[in-house]
DNA sequence: GATGAATGAGGTTTCATTCAT
DNA sequence: TATGAATGAAACCTCATTCAT
């Protein structure tokens, strides 16, 4: 009498284990016996359900893509203004409830680990580009093509450099500090650039 | 008597030989069989002169951390203006030979672990700490304090990024380019807080 | 449901195999490889079942000493006169089918380790004062304090002389002769010390 | 130039620091490496005054046995009254500066490991059967054979149960305590069959 | 005579994975 | 579906021994 329905709530309770067990100690740190202690369920599971540690991690780090840019596409879906739009992008990297100091710490793992492993380093690379495509795509309705990849850069590395720097900060990112920086840089870059 | 003076050549040897392994497999794919390999000697040979494994991640952190900073400080001892002070910090960061695609690769690996290593994060700390105070300290004669501080932190995190942006780059990190960015969000800054 | 109960099967087969062992090839001759090699399991099951060789050693010597002290509680519950108690130690530690020259030469290796190791010196502090303290317990009902203390040393050091030199006997040791010494060590006391 | 006469000296500083090492870190715990370390010299020297680790250990036990040893033979030599030969016998056994607690300590280990160590072995063995075959000699004049056979095995029992729980009690071997024991014995034996 | 750098076999332990139940 | 016992490869570390100096 199979349980049926059972693998998407496994696999929810192991990729949540999975990111408290990075959380708590760190990729190299991370065993399957723990993941599946933190769950409560048996180790057998994780390959069962994700083939093995490899699937289990990927999952994991999907996941945590898709909370990230969950929250940085709900917002100002009303506005077609480009400046709202890139504010909206600004204020999704660090307004949501997904930034907490397990998170940025859980990310800046993955980010260390992705340079190695091909599978997780794919969804990392996808990760990069869209932030600065998009910031590239609005800003090129307010200045040159060639201004905007320079703005898109030069925010996109201001936002990362904000969460690397946050998962060594004890309490994690300053929200509305984050906030303000990239505001103020966006807005200094429009006056500079603007048509 | 037995050959002496080993000891600084052994050492140099490893702490290469970790470089290059972490580089090329990864903080995970670190092990002491491939870095002793690398450097062509045997495996104990670590013991003795690192006592260990995180010896002698932590002696090659702090190699890499002396190389970045040596570059950094050697630029323009000569001028005492601030903001040709804050422009060599800013070029020293991304000018030298040590701007290596290498380099970021193993920057940002042990970024990643540093977060759960004690002996690593203490290094990790006093580095991030140092250059936001160096730029805090120039920019404090250019500025108010608290727009110092802010543009610090915005420097600091652009710096950062592009670092960690670049290590995901092939081809590494375009050092004009990350000079531009922020050289140029540096004089957006100066324009807006001057007195 | 995988299978079930296995513990105390591979805990007992495990000690027996360490136990062979330690008869073999003495304590510093015991590896974890050698012992699952006996028991014929792999490696890894010592640390999953004992945590480690530690504590499959200690367990071990748990496992001896229980073997020698439940054959020596075994006999003459039913009379209460204190020479018969007496006589009932003095033939536990000899007359068991726990005498054989294996059990004296493990007991002996556990001897000389015991001095260095916390976990087994415990166990054998207890041991050594057990059997003194029950000499003593039935001699005082013989013979005044000071003499009832006398002779248990005595007899608790030629009991223990006799397992040590045992050892290092082909055959090991006479259950026969030993009993005769220390029962006529036992009758001389008595007649001298006699109320 | 070679320094001449060195042999005895560096012969005797190890000797000495392989019992200090035994004493304080047990047979396991005794490497090359400490002993050397505790002696003042380099590794390499060991091998080069006793071959290797197993002659510095045998080279060790024979120089604890011939203290012991030396001690006890030195006794009563004027004398040719058997009674008085077994008295002196016994009274070397605890009565000289040898019988310190590091000395029990030390010759505890080497009982436990010689029953695994050739060596080691034939050096046990000489010295359990000199010490009873001694004893059976003079009692051999007290008695008839079979009875100071008898004797002699208990007194030797004795005597080396005591050393063995000596190890173990803190403060080492009582000597005033154990010589009394040991005699008390022999007074009762030879009353028992005397002539 | 003496050093200690270097080796590499071997020890313990960890851990991802498999599989009978 | 789920378990957890079992495996065995591989990691780190120790240490007796060798040898150029």
């Amino acid at each position: 009498m199979p349980k049926l329905g059972m693998a998407p709530i496994r696999r929810a309770q192991l990729i949540q284990a999975t990111f408290e067990c990075i959380h708590e100690f760190g990729f190299q740190g991370t065993t399957i016996a723990k993941v599946s202690k933190i769950a409560g369920v048996s180790t057998g599971i994780v390959s069962h359900y994700f083939g093995g540690k490899g699937g289990l991690l990927e999952a994991t780090m999907r996941h945590l893509l898709k909370s990230l840019n969950r929250a940085a596409s709900g917002n100002s879906k009303n506005s077609d203004d480009p400046k709202d739009r890139i504010i909206a992008i600004i204020n999704a990297n660090f307004s949501s409830e997904q930034v907490t100091p397990a998170a940025a710490t859980v990310w800046l793992a993955f980010w260390g680990q992705a340079l190695h492993d091909p599978a997780l380093a794919r969804l990392q690379r996808v990760n990069l580009s869209r932030l600065q495509s998009n910031l590239r795509y609005w800003l090129c309705k307010l200045m040159v093509r060639n201004d905007a990849k320079f703005v898109a850069e030069g925010l996109a590395a201001m936002i990362d450099g904000i969460w690397l720097r946050g998962a060594f900060q004890t309490g994690g990112i300053d929200q509305k500090e984050a906030t303000r920086l990239c505001l103020d840089y966006l807005e200094r870059q429009l006056e500079k650039h603007q048509v």
